[in-house]
DNA sequence: TCCTATGTTGTATG
DNA sequence: ACATACAACATAGG
């Protein structure tokens, strides 16, 4: 269930563990979920590590641990399409698809993930590793202005707007649910070329892609919960699901080979 | 059996 | 080199 808000209401669950060490590791070794980084190592470091701050960003997230012997660590986690992270109580049973289990003396803090089609990287030193620092500037930075976003659509103007929203470098946490409903919101249709859209929609997009991440943070961020009946999204998955603003029934198709859904009455083709 | 799934990445093609 | 399209990754559930 991943996306921007959903990856830090995730990353806060293990926030139990902030400030205590980690007493024993298990991990699974042979988990895709570790392709590119050695979990043996991983589990060697950690042991007797204190984890001592987190945080998210895209649909990213980095733990810091201090060592025993004071030397920073960062764990980076993406959830894939099916990774969740628990903090569990002492005495868990691991079950199959946990792939790292990080054990405090009070609770363990558990990843798993049974798709793995999510990631595990780990990193030494007091420098934020690449992974970390190579993501693009949050949405609701000052960094993300009209003219990137214009210059961006510009860059990639034959292709579906929908797919662009989905690239990670310039729309960092953005996936399938939020681009549809930014699309939804912004009256624009998911198979509009990206270097067609009018300066009227451009302007559109922008306000909604910041306006979805600002109350996506502020809602799912906060408390997981689904967004309102006002939301295309409580509707795109629903069989005969209706647009919440001209009440007609919603389309899906594949676009960019994930699935859109959309509201033809409000999200017309143009040239 | 066949289809779907809130994601990324490597490869082929233009 | 760059933009675009698509298969592949792995698993469960309808």
């Amino acid at each position: 269930m991943p996306e921007l808000a959903e990856v830090e209401f995730i990353r806060k669950r293990w926030n139990p563990g902030l400030g205590h060490p980690v007493t024993r590791i298990l991990v699974h070794e042979k988990a895709g979920v570790f392709r590119g980084t050695d979990p043996a190592l991983l589990a060697k470091r950690l042991r007797h590590a204190t984890l001592v701050s987190s945080a998210a960003a895209a649909k990213q997230m980095l733990f810091r641990f201090t060592l025993a012997d004071g030397t920073a660590a960062d764990l980076g986690v993406h959830l894939g399409m099916t990774g969740e992270l628990t903090a569990q109580p002492a005495g868990y049973t691991p079950l199959k698809a946990d792939h790292l289990i990080l054990i405090q003396r009070e609770r363990a803090l558990v990843f798993s993930d049974f798709r793995m089609f999510g990631r595990i990287q780990f990193a030494l030193g007091p420098e934020f590793p690449a992974w970390w620092t190579a993501i693009a500037p949050p949405i609701l930075s000052p960094a993300f202005t009209p003219a990137a976003l214009s210059a961006f659509l510009a860059r990639r103007a034959r292709a579906p707007i929908k797919p662009v929203l989905l690239m990670q470098e310039r729309f960092p946490g953005i996936g399938n649910w939020m681009a549809d409903e930014i699309l939804w919101r912004a009256a624009i249709h998911p198979r509009q070329p990206a270097g067609s859209l009018t300066a009227a929609e451009q302007k559109n997009l922008y306000r909604e892609i910041r306006g979805v991440a600002r109350r996506a943070l502020s809602t799912i961020g906060e408390t997981l919960a689904d967004p309102p009946k006002s939301w295309l999204f409580p509707h795109r998955w629903e069989d005969g699901g209706r647009c919440p603003k001209t009440k007609t029934p919603l389309a899906r198709a594949d676009i960019g080979g994930r699935t859109a859904c959309w509201s033809p009455a409000r999200q017309k083709l143009h040239p």
